[in-house]
DNA sequence: TCGAGAGCAAAGATCAGATCTTTTGCCTCT
DNA sequence: AGAGGCAAAAGATCTGATCTTTGCTCTCGA
């Protein structure tokens, strides 16, 4: 699952600390105490301060002297910040999570999409078009895996295009979205063919630079994602 | 300004280090040592050391054994992170934070009035009602801070009220966007009543369940929003 | 009886020094 | 020229000591 333990002790009881809070083994309130944290893990203090540390700074957490670490409720979460966004993919807020992403797209996608009309270079329309021709390729062949990997390329490109340092940095999530929704059945087996063809139109409307036309069609297909969300499909 | 050095010697340290890297006084690919920071600040390590961590957690460093600390390419950055948002608001890259997360809102607040419409609880359409009132009066009287406060609180209880935990995270964000816009005169000395009255207008159609008609309203207002900060407003 | 202030003790914060581990650059041997 | 190995560099981890803040309690005076 994910990326765990990257290198380095701390990173492992990071990772650790986070599922428990984020699956609510530590509710908040809950309070923490170093030393307990030192032998419950086996690590020395640095690791486990260090760890804690960057909890903290995720507002997953808060420090004070003769009280402990005290696990923060969730409204001061960085809700935003990659590693609680896999954290709660990984366990079991998984569907709400989804959920909440799969809104934001909603809202992120299109102004991205009318964006990149005016901003995208030369390559980055290239890019698109060619992503749109792998999705139409391995969607008709049924190739879930490729049609996905076109899917989240399309994306990211015209997040990336959008010239918004912001949205761009939200394509892993958008990949991430995109990632959950086909490997827990949340899409039709075969990709729905008026969904490439709204791809290929945002394509166009960039390479074209109009905006209006961009962003309607990129509309089109996250609404669209969200109705297949909402209604498992039946596979007919 | 904003809520630096939050006790604590790391917190410190962390940033100027912050402010450092994203002023660009420290460019990616630079590489500092932890015994070049320890001096350089007067701390232990443990000390620089926590604030490495914290650095590196928000993607903006790599530490690697026999390297050093590296300043990571601003690709890599978690641009959500509040406290980079503040560190950029507060330096060079200001106005260009202040386009990105406007770009931003124009995204997410249509969406968030959709939701709420359908979510919100009556006590957070009371708010939202009681929000514009104020707005209406310190508009008239021209009292530019308290109603920049309405304003703030319009906007983040209609997040809170979209029921999305994520859209609900940005509302400091977008209380970042609306003071910075005041502050630096980006908007009308008096604010427009066309402004007030869609404000109003999204608080009837949440109010009614219309998501629509919420969704709509509150892209004029973003809308109205950004192309004021395109046209820095004569003082007329 | 109740409130203010002193004092205690707990727990995190910081410091300092030692040791471990990984990585990179270089040097040698073939 | 390339493979392999050696050694230094720099972060990573561990420890033990000390500092500082802060919640709690106890006492004294009104």
């Amino acid at each position: 699952m994910a990326d765990n333990d990257r290198a380095g002790l701390h990173g492992s009881v990071l990772d650790q600390l986070g599922v428990l809070i984020t699956s609510a083994r530590l509710r908040p309130g809950e309070v923490l105490r170093i030393e307990q944290l030192e032998s419950r893990f086996g690590v020395s203090r640095s690791v486990v301060r260090e760890a804690i540390r960057v909890l903290e700074s995720m507002g997953m957490v808060t420090s004070r002297r003769r009280v402990g670490i005290t696990v923060a409720p969730r409204a001061g979460w960085n809700l935003f910040d990659p590693r609680i966004i896999a954290w709660r993919l990984d366990g079991a807020g998984r569907d709400e999570q989804l959920r909440s992403l799969s809104e934001l797209r909603r809202g992120i996608e299109p102004v991205a999409a009318a964006l990149a009309a005016v901003r995208a270079t030369p390559a980055q329309c290239g890019a698109l078009t060619g992503a749109v021709m792998e999705m139409s390729v391995h969607g008709r062949s049924g190739d879930l895996e490729a049609y996905l990997a076109a899917d989240i390329l399309f994306h990211r490109t015209l997040l990336e295009a959008s010239g918004n340092e912001m949205l761009g940095a939200l394509s892993n999530v958008v990949a991430a979205v995109l990632t959950g929704r086909t490997h827990h059945h949340l899409m039709p087996a075969r990709p729905e063919p008026f969904a490439i063809r709204w791809h290929a139109e945002v394509a166009q409307a960039v390479q074209a630079g109009d905006a209006e036309a961009a962003e309607r069609a990129m509309r089109d297909i996250v609404e669209e994602a969200t109705q297949a969300m909402l209604d498992p499909s039946p596979p007919a």
